[in-house]
DNA sequence: CTCCATGATTGGCC
DNA sequence: GGCCAATCATGGAG
């Protein structure tokens, strides 16, 4: 159990350090394997070779490092580090278990992430005494070899050794041996943990440690006053992040839902120290989703081989290109089904049920297509042809003739600019907005109140977005009216007796 | 803070 | 494997 830890908090002298941690005797028997015998012996070899050029060092350091005694306590702390890096080390052989640390790699998603949260704290150090000043803290760390060149030079030991060290910093890091961190960490020499506290790998344990051990004071003052790689980058946010969270849950005294997560976040952003400032794109392009809609207005079930090439011409990869449609599809859909619960709502008598209704059979699709896509839209008039239920509403031709009349001479013309010449067989475009709002007399305002009261007026036909003209799916065009209704904020019930049967079509 | 739009993900179904 | 419904995550508007 971390509880059982070591205390954060340090003082300057080396046996505050080596009391808290009771160090193995200091005998050749110690260490607990020939290789690390072999090393210790080497390294205390190089430590005496250094042992010149460290006294000049000491001595311009003599704040730090005064006496021979000093030097002797920094040795036996040394020695012991030594035995906890190689403990760790030999732990870490012996688990061999893979990295618990799963920072979600997709868009930074916060649902697969190893930082424990306020019900896993368990594995958790006590909470830092200190609450500032914890550790040597430094505008930015030096590249890695340097620092671990400097703390040798500084701390009379070989720079191998010094990198040594680090890597077992960021093996244990990887192995989220927390506790194992905490108590390598402090059995460093103070004079080295300051040395390599600059390093990456040191800062991002003390890091870890902090958040662990709830001194997100100290968390943030690390994070914030160090430049860290990209590489560090997604753990730390999240480290950053998490700590916001648990920090915003004590003080509301429960869990975060995403939203409220979602303000956390925006309230405390990371800082440029572990985030490039790069912001996910949260819609696409508008020229992007124009291309989307207008095949979508063809074909909203692209096959593999379109959504490739959609997917090249607007930049996107395919996957996010059939989300798109996925997505599309499904909104239709709902704002259709919203738009049925809303039609029983009509009142008494307004029921167009049965003129609609009168003719079933759709006639052939009249969406606009490229040459080289007449294949498809066979295919896709067969569908609907096969699916009559699909086209009820709209496809009534009296129905639709006495809808166009009310449309916009401009509205037509834009229609046919772009439809072409099928628009005149498409049952679900001769239907207009105003067309529908007229004969059905249900909104509110008409087009001069919407003028007098500043309201949009309803646009030309072909303005609409594009599932307006889903030919799959009818009910995308009540959808659509649904939508452009409300946000005209006027009321436009538009009554659909027809039930949703997009599962007798094909879709491919 | 709420509501909405929108891209992405997940689990079940066929 | 593709589709669907439900849901999450996120950014913007009011």
């Amino acid at each position: 159990m971390l509880s059982s830890g070591p205390d954060l908090s340090y003082s300057c002298s080396p046996t505050v350090i080596c009391e808290e941690h009771p160090p193995p005797p200091i005998t050749s028997q110690t260490p607990t394997s020939p290789s690390n015998n072999q090393k210790e012996i080497k390294d205390e070899k190089q430590n005496k070779d250094n042992e010149s050029n460290n006294n000049i060092i000491n001595s311009e350091n003599n704040l730090l490092i005064k006496s021979e005694e000093t030097q002797r306590a920094q040795a036996i702390c040394m020695q012991r580090m030594l035995f906890a890096m190689a403990c760790a080390q030999q732990q870490q052989q012996q688990m061999q278990r893979p990295s618990r640390s799963s920072i979600s790699p997709s868009n930074g998603c916060e649902k697969s992430t190893s930082i424990p949260t306020s019900n896993n704290r368990e594995q958790q150090l006590p909470p830092g005494t200190s609450s500032s000043g914890l550790f040597p803290s430094g505008p930015v760390f030096p590249p890695f070899p340097m620092a671990a060149a400097a703390a040798a030079a500084f701390c009379g030991i070989n720079s191998n050794t010094i990198e040594q060290i680090l890597k077992t910093f960021e093996q244990l890091e990887e192995a989220n041996e927390i506790e194992q961190l905490g108590r390598f960490l402090f059995s460093l020499p103070p004079p080295l943990q300051i040395k390599i506290g600059m390093t990456e790998p040191v800062l991002r344990a003390k890091a870890l440690i902090c958040y662990h051990s709830g001194n997100f004071k100290e968390l943030y003052n690390i994070l914030e006053n160090h430049k860290f790689s990209p590489n560090s980058h997604s753990k730390l946010q999240l480290l950053w992040q998490e700590a916001h969270y648990q920090e915003a849950e004590k003080i509301r005294g429960r869990g975060l839902g995403p939203v409220d997560k979602y303000r956390v976040r925006k309230k405390h952003p990371c800082p440029p120290t572990i985030w490039d400032g790069e912001q996910k794109t949260h819609c696409f392009k508008e020229k992007t989703r124009t291309i989307l809609r207008k095949y979508y207005l063809q074909d909203c079930y692209p096959n593999p081989a379109k959504k490739k090439i959609l997917a090249e011409e607007t930049g996107l990869s395919p996957t996010q290109v059939g989300n798109w449609f996925k997505n599309r599809r499904q909104r239709d859909r709902a704002a259709t089904h919203k738009h049925k619960m809303s039609a029983n709502m009509l009142p008494a008598g307004l029921s167009l049920s049965g003129k609609l209704s009168s003719r079933k059979k759709a006639t052939k699709s009249g969406c606009s297509f490229d040459d080289d896509e007449q294949n498809n839209l066979t295919k896709n008039s067969m569908d609907i042809d096969s699916n009559s239920e699909n086209s009820e509403i709209i496809s009534d031709e009296n129905c639709g003739d006495s809808l166009m009349s009310s449309l916009d001479e401009e509205n037509e013309l834009n229609e046919r600019e772009e439809e072409g010449d099928q628009k005149k067989e498409n049952p679900i475009k001769n239907v207009g907005f105003n067309g529908i709002a007229n004969l059905l007399g249900l909104i509110h305002q008409n087009k001069q109140e919407q003028q007098q009261q500043n309201i949009p007026v309803t646009p030309p036909l072909s303005s609409f977005p594009s599932k307006f003209f889903c030919q799959r799916n009818s009910f995308a065009s009540n959808a659509n009216i649904d939508a452009y209704a409300i946000s005209c904020n006027t009321t436009c019930f538009i009554p659909t007796k027809t039930t949703t049967n997009t599962t007798s079509i094909e879709p491919k």
